[in-house]
DNA sequence: CTTATTCTTGACTAAAATAGTCGGGAATAA
DNA sequence: TTATTCCCGACTATTTTAGTCAAGAATAAG
């Protein structure tokens, strides 16, 4: 898990079309005037959210893009995984000709923090980021707890 | 909040000090050899991780660097932070010059996550990744509600 | 049918960040 | 005294990011 200004954009944009994305879809030009990332930058970005199907496209006067799903139903981590292709962190991929130890350890340690970065953001939506809340099925008491837990 | 290559090295070589540090101190060459990072870039890293009091050095044969706490009081947002100095987000800085509402919205969206992200990792200690466990004060009753969430 | 609008694609480029190199210096344990 | 290690600044190569440009296809609206 990479979390570059590239993701930001990303997710930034996919705000911006949960925001102002009624009936109509928006086209690009919208965003890119609201937003301030250049028209062509957005194409490219956009071209890889229709890919993971996270948007849908209208082509023509009056076209633009739509998401895919409710704002609820699209997390964070989906946004960044499809702008951002995951680097191999091990050295050795797996393929056991990594000899030092420590080495292996590290970067398995490593690993599982990402992933756990990742879990985080996949529990978090557009619509949750909309709401003002950051997180998925909060309650009253789950969040007593996470406060609990200074999670919140 | 980024998350960078930058940060994944700096949290890999600060949990090789942990991991390796023990009565003696690490030198740099050692975490170069065990972790594969150039020497140099290592000593770049470790002036910001010294300068922000996460290590400290001596100097010498038999010198090295070592933690400046215990792992377990040093959370990994604060190694992310030493190395990678945040960039600012948004166009207008809250000096209200930027006129476009939608703008300010989503870039305020994007701070809430940032600063979430900033909260989850500074739960995270180098102690909690090295005990397998990624997150700070962990408990039965804690485990099961976050279990709910499907946040474990 | 024509036209303006919008997405679609690929190649190219400028700027910035990343990762690494190099060389000299200061402290200090052996 | 010497080898080891941190310390520091300047420099450079590589990669990534962000943006440009140009050609083309689909399509709604007139």
């Amino acid at each position: 898990m990479k979390l570059t200004t590239r993701g930001r954009y990303a997710v930034t944009a996919m705000l911006d079309l949960a925001i102002n994305g009624g009936k109509r879809p928006v086209s690009l030009a919208d965003i890119s005037g609201r937003q301030e990332i250049s028209l062509s930058y957005l194409e490219q970005l956009f071209a890889k959210l229709r890919r993971e199907e996270l948007v849908t496209s209208a082509r023509g006067p009056g076209g633009g893009y739509r998401l895919a799903r409710s704002g609820a139903e699209i997390f964070v981590a989906e946004i960044i995984d499809a702008v951002d292709e995951s680097v191999d962190v091990t050295n050795c991929q797996g393929k056991g000709n990594c000899h030092h130890g420590e080495t292996c350890l590290t970067h398995h340690l490593w690993e599982d923090l990402s992933g756990q970065i990742h879990d985080f953001l996949s529990q978090i939506s557009l619509g949750d980021l909309m709401e003002g809340r950051g997180r998925r099925g909060s309650t009253q008491q789950s969040d007593r707890v996470l406060q609990t837990l200074s999670l919140s």
